[in-house]
DNA sequence: GCCGAAGTAGACAGACTTGTCTACATTAAT
DNA sequence: ATTAATGTAGACAAGTCTGTCTACTTCGGC
């Protein structure tokens, strides 16, 4: 098992996963424009070729982020919702964690709108499709009824109103206390 | 007065109110990163040398746009809400009227964190700065209470989510719905 | 008119960016 | 063993980016 000192992700998987998952970690930690592709192959070991051999371009990366990161989203957040009990409380632990997290850094999804929104419309119809697909997992977590569609995009748009205070304010817990008012005020 | 065909702006004023405006235009509409200082100076009518005597760098550039927006969106948002009646409902035709814009491309400040936040500290805190104040102000319409400061905050992360899901989603009306009935709900 | 402030026209520099390509080596499947 | 798939090592190219600088002109205040 090697732990080298270097930056390079040790090499259990495929080229293409391992810049998948070099591509994952940076473009959330430190911005996708922040991060060139030098820099992705550098620290995912690979070379230039075989970089552009699985990824057409850096946008196709950036797509490829992404979607990835939705699908492994949506996984996870439907598998805590049910292990935290599957009623609309059990998002609180889940976002109470993420804000906690040392590698906070807002979403991504939100970033890359900020980031890219202009120059890659992509982004916005994966986010689209992500936070459509986030309400509708919450939407099961309702009673059902004429306005349990709404009511879950409120909590989606009050999850994301929480997400971003947190980020400009570093305070979670008070956005997580707000967040939790207004789920129990709209029920 | 001229009216040029060339994307060049009129000269009413001094180079550096020209550069201020030209940057205040397309690093909202097109990003930040997506305007490189060429452009800038080229659509300002203003020289390099010029450029650089009036800003230092393109990241002062940055900072300056977002404080005098900052400062701008405060005297807009106050004197709009005295005319329409300086109750908490006073935001909503505000929101309304911003969100059908044209020219509406999220929150200048939310898009910057996600641009730059993690490469320019100013922009995180400019943001607090302005959401605080965004925040204060709305305190003001609401009854004193041991909660209207929360309450504000409530209000403000709702604003800020509805900003988000308007912009993904495309869907102003729906989202100002939301919005609504979030704020109602915490009264 | 004089002089400093402000501005013009651009050339230039170095770094960074994304992407193309050659020659060769290694791995995996048959 | 053979062959195709996959990967390595880099060099290279063109464009873009931010910022520095020279020489000269125009504007504004006294």
């Amino acid at each position: 098992m090697k732990t080298s000192k270097a930056k390079i992700v040790s090499k259990p998987k495929s080229a293409r996963d391992r810049i998948l998952l070099t591509a994952s970690d940076l473009f959330y930690r430190e911005g996708i424009r922040a991060t060139g592709v030098d820099r992705l192959i550098a620290e995912s070991g690979v070379t230039k070729t075989t970089f552009y051999r699985h990824f057409p371009s850096k946008n196709s990366l950036v797509v490829e982020f992404l979607e990835s990161r939705h699908q492994e989203l949506i996984r996870s957040f439907e598998s805590a919702l049910e292990n935290n009990g599957g009623t609309v409380n059990a998002i609180f632990p889940i976002v109470e964690e993420w804000f906690h997290s040392k590698r906070f850094r807002g979403c991504a999804f939100i970033n890359s709108l900020g980031e890219l929104g202009t120059v890659l419309p992509e982004v916005v119809r994966i986010t689209q499709a992500h936070k459509r697909k986030m309400a509708d997992i919450i939407e099961k977590l309702l009673p059902p009824s004429e306005q349990s569609k709404q009511n879950a995009m409120a909590i989606m748009l009050a999850i994301d109103g929480a997400i971003i205070q947190t980020q400009y304010d570093g305070t979670p817990d008070n956005a997580l206390n707000l967040l939790k008012r207004i789920v129990k005020s709209l029920s």
